[in-house]
DNA sequence: AGGAGGCCCTGGGTGC
DNA sequence: TGCACCCAGGGCCTCC
């Protein structure tokens, strides 16, 4: 599941190699993944054939490639999306829903076997056409991203922790591997309400933000199941989680079993022991 | 405002 | 072996 490390991960693979090469050619397979302009392969098609990419940002979960004719192909890889660069002789794997050729004989090939992704195409000054980018919260790496800017948003919310760091309005790029993770090192029980943690653990929670977020990108992301970078190599953070997909297991810290429940509708990993309400 | 539920979708796992 | 069912989950939606 790409979070913000691994979407990081995929954007860092693929702009030394993408930067300055011109799309030559766009098949498109699975048009209704085109949100904008709502499944018009044909628009999609002219404007992308011919332009070169620019630069490669990535804002919370979404990569931004900025092409030199002013307009942004947006991409969000939700659960199972994955952007490989590949000979355009490899073999096209099923679940291929695009192909760009390049102009240097290769192709980045757009996978996704859920078909949850989402592909937008806007004018590169008008991104916030994207509206999950245009209520986006702050950047958890970014230097915006203070402790003050965290308790701002916390104060008022009656959110469950796990619900609030989830929220991308709240911060950007933290999925449910990593909401559980940073619970854990926080301390923080996943149903207690945002509102009423203490001082010492709201800093506690802005510490962990940052501090598994950063480890995850240093690891090259985690790969549980489907998530690959743009060459296709597993990251290996998968290996320094403490609590996600351990239910059941002892946790390493106090020896008791961890707990799952749900959260928000989404299977949460705890321990009872160390994230006490 | 928050919470619950549904929807999109495939494949892997489980139970009978 | 086959079939039914459940689960995984990000973002967006509706309803209460």
């Amino acid at each position: 599941m790409p979070e913000l490390p691994e979407v990081e991960t995929v954007r860092r693979s693929l702009e030394p190699i993408l930067i300055g090469k011109k799309i030559t050619q766009v098949e498109v397979n699975l048009p209704k993944l085109i949100k904008i302009p709502s499944g018009d392969a044909n628009a999609f098609i002219t404007t992308l054939t011919g332009s070169a990419f620019k630069d490669i940002r990535r804002r919370g979960k979404y990569l931004l490639f900025n092409m030199d004719n002013d307009w942004a192909l947006v991409i969000h890889l939700r659960m199972t999306g994955r952007l490989l660069y590949v000979e355009k002789t490899a073999p096209i794997a099923k679940h291929t829903h695009f192909i760009f050729s390049l102009d240097d004989g290769n192709q980045l090939r757009f996978h996704d076997i859920r078909q949850f992704g989402l592909i937008y195409l806007v004018p590169s000054d008008q991104i916030d056409l994207i509206s999950g980018l245009k209520t986006m919260g702050p950047e958890p790496l970014g230097t915006e991203f203070t402790l003050d800017c965290l308790k701002e948003a916390i104060k008022g919310k009656k959110k469950k922790a796990k619900v609030f760091i989830l929220d991308q309005t709240c911060v950007a790029g933290i999925g449910n591997i990593y909401a559980d993770e940073i619970l854990f090192q926080a301390g923080i029980h996943p149903e207690e309400t945002i509102d009423k943690l203490s001082e010492e653990k709201q800093n506690a929670l802005w510490q962990a933000i940052k501090d598994r977020l950063k480890a995850g990108v240093e690891h090259r992301g985690s790969s549980i199941k489907d998530y690959v970078d743009g060459f296709g190599e597993a990251g290996t953070f998968q290996h320094q989680l403490k609590v996600y997909g351990k239910s059941g297991q002892a946790c390493l810290n106090c020896g008791k079993q961890i707990e799952k429940i749900k959260v928000g509708g989404r299977s949460t990993a705890y321990c009872p022991e160390c994230q006490k309400k």
